[in-house]
DNA sequence: TCACGGCGAGACACGTTTGTCTCACCTAAG
DNA sequence: CTTAGGTGAGACAAACGTGTCTCGCCGTGA
């Protein structure tokens, strides 16, 4: 996005991943023409720094997934009580998801990496039920899946995400931990 | 399915809109001798149906909404209180939502459509909260999209689909009214 | 028996996409 | 200034997808 991005190197193949998710978050038949003008880049180039288009999408997905999973780390789960880390996650995940969740919705057995973010949920959850304050009656790994979609739902739903990391995210702790029950 | 689906006019038409559902589920660049082969069918007998790709994918939108639309008609939502309404709406939806999936994730803009079903699950969420079952601090609309969220990630996450109908709806109606604190 | 209608298979032309290659350009380092 | 590395632009062949058309097949109803 800077000005110095265009620097030799480095600063480009990560511009062309976010440009690529953004190109196939519109729509997955986007070539390699209409990623290479979504990174303001040349054609050629593409070819540069990937063999294919099919090499292409599966860095994405090791990109989008390791870009995430850092974000979780970063967010120190284990350090707080569950509750906290349910809303840790979700600010986490939605700050740094617009290019994360193609890789969910996608293909998604074309990116096993992905598989590292849902496992931290499914994780949080598993902690939540040993802890006590999470329900037993619905698997660990369930209650990590639909956690999951309540993330990827903040992210396409236009008018929640409009709100801002901040909100959207509160929104769907709020509704994940206590349900929509008044 | 049947054997004598294979009769002349109708049944091939819903066959083949069933079988690019499930086509495109895997990749949306799905081609038109994917979808065929898919439908067990000869790729031109989706031209004689069907006009072009594009035209095959708006019918597919209206088809796939309005078997959701009249699952969720048959269920008489209306007719029962809130709580017991959100357990047949995913009842109805799980239970014709393996072709309606696709509709409401890849190409939000392109099947208008699908409102109809975001709309019942948004007037039913308004309805909840009038009712004062619902909470308030979350607008009805938001409510309603991330219980369409729910629903999706219960289509998706094979574990919890391969329950059954009856075991995943009953998971996300009770995730989705109680939330996943003990 | 025969005609008919819908079908599968496959040939076809056309446009688009892919992946490769070359060339001229620009920038930074020497 | 000169070189080297990365780039954009564009030419190019091959592969692929689309939409049309023709053929021969088979079941249904006259």
């Amino acid at each position: 996005m800077s000005i110095t991005d265009s620097r030799p190197g480095d600063g480009v193949r990560e511009r062309i991943l976010r440009a690529a998710a953004s190109a196939l978050r519109s729509h997955e038949r986007a070539g390699m023409a209409e990623i290479a003008t979504a990174a303001g880049v040349g054609r050629a180039t593409l070819y540069r720094h990937f063999a294919s288009r099919e090499d292409l999408l599966v860095e994405l997905g090791r990109f989008s997934a390791a870009e995430c999973v850092r974000a979780l780390e970063a967010a120190r789960l284990d350090a707080v009580p569950v509750p906290e880390a349910v809303a840790r996650a979700n600010r986490a995940v939605l700050s740094v998801g617009r290019a994360y969740w193609v890789v969910s919705v996608h293909a998604p057995d074309l990116w096993p990496e992905e598989r590292a973010v849902g496992d931290r949920l499914d994780l949080l959850a598993r902690r939540g039920q040993e802890d006590g304050v999470l329900r037993r009656d619905i698997p660990a790994d369930h209650l990590g899946a639909l956690h999951g979609s309540l993330i990827v739902g903040a992210l396409t739903y236009e008018p929640l995400i409009a709100l801002g990391v901040e909100e959207a995210a509160d929104t769907i702790t709020k509704l994940y931990l206590s349900g929509a029950a008044a």
